[in-house]
DNA sequence: CTGTTACTTGCAAGTCATTTGCATCTTTAG
DNA sequence: CTAAAGATGCAAATGACTTGCAAGTAACAG
């Protein structure tokens, strides 16, 4: 976990954002999860680590890294509408999500000859798409049998 | 517009829902627009119509409507969260949205063999899926070079 | 037609996620 | 080390949507 603290330090500086202890602890927080976050799951997990935090910093920090292309928002379409951050570490992908526990898996994209398709038919600029499979996985199909 | 009317309370008596006139009126709305809908643009819609009709009959009607199976809920993701709603008429299809006017295109399919790999990839149970593209429809190329 | 009953609506207040105004810190460049 | 640009805490605001309740209305039996 130390070794993270160096790297988002660097990655903050890079992008030209003050390093503030608040954003390393929330950044902190994404690099070690693997699935996409909400705010407020980043919010609780900060409750004893950095205790006067409050979730609006949260969200202004999640907005900030949004916009300096550090995050990628999600609307997963998910029961209440909590938005969900993820990491841009990495190439374009898509997600796989279980209806029950919400997890997210990542997908490739299958798009690709489909988009130049549109582009031509429609005349309009693509500017992204998204590709989100909604499924109940292994776990939660043994575990819960409802 | 007129037959409309009847076809309307005929859907409404077929899924057992009490014909009044404000879920008539919603859901002429409904029928007259080709894309998905707002809550509030059919409720700005409606403010002659059907001068007493509140936001909030509207909201649940529009639950009501999507429990019976009449109606999609769309997380378009689009800035303010504001969920679309459209008519399922008909067969599975996507959606083609411009970010610049929110106007929404519906779009074939294009997964199928890719829901069979994933299905035997991961062992998930799929139930569904969506696939958004976001673009700048030809008008919005002309008249907003922002 | 008329009454009864159950379902709907209007209205107002309440949630919940997210944002914002402002005074008070903190970071950082000089 | 210090000033200024920018962040944060805090509290209140916003916006989408929901809910409790009393009054209104559809539907159905008689």
């Amino acid at each position: 976990m130390k070794e993270n603290r160096e790297k988002i330090q660097e990655l903050l500086r890079e992008k030209d954002i003050r390093v503030t202890r608040q954003r390393e602890a929330i950044l902190e927080v994404i690099f070690e999860s693997e699935k996409p976050v909400t705010a407020t799951y980043i919010f609780s997990r900060l409750q004893d680590g950095c205790p006067n935090l409050k979730l609006s910093t949260v969200y202004r920090n999640m907005n900030l890294f949004v916009g300096k292309g550090i995050l990628r928002k999600l609307s997963l379409g998910i029961e209440n509408n909590e938005s969900y951050f993820e990491l841009i570490r990495d190439e374009h992908h898509h997600h796989l999500i279980c209806i029950h526990c919400n997890s997210v898996l990542p997908l490739d994209c299958p798009l690709g000859e489909f988009e130049e398709k549109i582009k031509e038919e429609t005349a309009y600029i693509l500017i992204d798409h998204s590709v989100k499979i909604f499924g109940i996985c292994p776990h939660c199909q043994k575990y819960s049998k409802a």
